[in-house]
DNA sequence: TTGTAAGCGTTATCAA
DNA sequence: TTGATAACGCTTACAA
């Protein structure tokens, strides 16, 4: 910068200004100093720029999981509604550990983001956000919102799809309704709501309500947390089906463990939906080229991250969103893994397991 | 700092020693140090700290499209292997388009990111990557070889994967076997190899070496161009199969294309392998869920990912890879979805299409 | 409209 | 082992 006012003969001052489009320039100096930079490849420290404007045009987003096509997709809406307002994203993966969450915070807070868009690994240990919150740079909560923290979250309005599609299972007549997720609880047994995550709370929930509305009973031994990988999701389907009174019907929490479910219903030799009926949440690619094609609770994934940046955005220019709580739509899509019970997927098949 | 130091009764520049673990500093007044620090809730300036150091401890990571579960996959080895390094992970998507990617490379420049790595959208216009090298900061390929530009890449060796496949479908009795690729080229005609994307040509390169091995014809109507979106995917799969001498067998170029192709060819009626024998590079999770279950050219995704992190850290830390070109094996997994070319598959059924 | 000088929060240099 | 002071490369008063 030094250099180039001195080629274009103005003071650094002078050429700071030409050069960031602010205070008053003559047009003169102004394409002086343009033709300067140019003449020597100037290009800006963004860092020194950074310093002492307070502001580094960067976000921090953390997500648990970025191979999950979930956070990918959002990620994809971020990342290009944050571009277009000169914003870039500083990315960091948690694995759904509170430590790496801390952790993460604290060093994307030290290199002085200017706002924060997480998804919080859990609704307990939360006191690294309320620090976060406390520097007084915004933070927007993406799919899971924390009831302690007061700061804007934007999540998929889940409950009601998920009771629209239990409610679809027990028309059916469906009365064993098994749910499983991902999620890691204290122990294995379920045990009431609220969870750890208010995402997975909000499946369960709505799927509670549509059990309640029925009169039915809910079963704790069907509800199954900890499906975080192929193997436990296996065992956590074969400990299902070995029950003395197996579910006729499966909801999987997220697209992963829809996959491992699904695999795992093979493995078993149990056909859906014939002998299984089989809801998924999570929007996913391959979910209508299956056979046979699955049934769904679709989310505005892409939309879901677009909406965060933009509360974000918003409050980086120093705006208040209008609510604490933005929610997007979810819909049912009935496709075909879903059907009628038949009385022979009532019998435990413990046997077929490979 | 300048608090802590008063806080301790010592300098900024002791109290900087201190905090930071260079220099020599006494144990007791590293203690106190400590004590102030944490008194006064005291962290780092990061952006001032890589001012004069000149290490941002950030590099810059530039893909396509990170919805894509191979950049997303891809990723999640760079962060993870960048963070138990100390780095964070700039992100930037372009969505393939090299106006965005010359952006991008720009901005994460002049944020002083420490390295880039980059799966660059083109081998064609590649300046803004010659300029980039020639800051002086490292940077290393994804996926993605560039002739001219002397920098690592990281690549998955799939030319005989590739061969290997059409060899397998050659010996099986197909003769026409199409390739579809999301690559946008100047015309829809094939003109021969090299490509804008060597990950692409490099897929070709071994499906024609199997073709020249057979002594067989190479169609340039077989091979197509520019499928990226479900709809144009859906006319080249028309178009394929209203030849008069339609393919027996497809390859497609990833896992994006590959569903597009196989709902095509759903739409159309036809079955795989029986009227079509279908093979999918890259690996993706629902590959072996749908019936048939696929065949395809397996990738070491994430472990493309960890590589190309490694050897930019390495060159980070001053040091030479021993090689320019690091290429992991890719693997040709046999599946339900070839097999035999039936006569009946070569007639044309054109008038199936939706 | 321009220039001078101070400041952003660190680390680096050099002397003590 | 410590401290004073000068960078780092910009922006921002304030004055001219």
């Amino acid at each position: 910068m030094a250099d180039v006012a001195r080629l274009a003969g103005v003071s650094k001052a002078t050429a700071s200004r030409a050069l960031g489009n602010y205070g008053a320039v003559s047009e003169t100096v102004r394409e002086r100093v343009a033709t300067a930079a140019r003449e020597l490849d100037y290009r800006p420290n963004e860092l020194a720029r950074s310093m002492n404007t307070g502001r580094s045009m960067s976000i921090g987003v953390v997500v648990g999981d970025i191979e999950n096509g979930y956070f990918g997709l959002a990620m994809r809406g971020i990342t290009d509604t944050a571009r277009r307002a000169g914003y870039d994203v500083v990315l960091a993966n948690t694995s759904e550990s509170v430590e790496a969450e801390i952790d993460a915070v604290k060093v994307l807070l030290d290199k002085r983001v200017d706002g924060l868009i997480i998804s919080p690994a859990s609704a307990y240990e939360t006191q690294h956000l309320h620090d976060a919150r406390d520097t007084g740079r915004p933070i927007v909560l993406l799919d899971r919102r924390l009831p302690g923290l007061d700061v804007p979250s934007v999540e998929v309005d889940i409950a009601p799809a998920a009771r629209a599609a239990t409610t679809a299972l027990i028309e059916s007549g469906h009365r064993r309704i098994a749910f499983i997720s991902a999620l890691t609880t204290d122990g294995p047994e379920f045990t009431g709501l609220p969870l750890g995550v208010s995402s997975v709370t909000d499946r369960l929930e709505g799927m509670l309500q549509a059990l309640g509305a029925a009169g039915l009973d809910v079963s704790a031994d069907l509800i199954r947390f900890g499906a975080v990988s192929r193997e436990t999701t296996r065992q956590i389907v074969r400990q299902l089906f070995e029950l003395p009174d197996p579910p006729t019907a499966v909801l999987a929490s997220d697209s992963v463990i829809a996959l491992d479910v699904l695999l795992a219903l093979r493995e078993r030799g149990l056909t859906v939906p014939d002998e299984v009926s089989f809801v998924a949440f999570d929007d996913f690619s391959w979910a209508e080229l299956i056979d046979p094609p699955l049934t769904i609770v679709s989310q505005p994934v892409h939309q879901v991250g677009v909406t965060a940046a933009e509360v974000l955005l918003l409050m980086l220019q120093g705006g208040r969103p209008a609510t604490q709580r933005h929610t997007l739509v979810a819909d049912l899509v009935n496709r075909g893994s879903t059907g009628r019970p038949r009385l022979s997927a009532r019998a435990a098949r413990p046997q077929d397991a490979g």
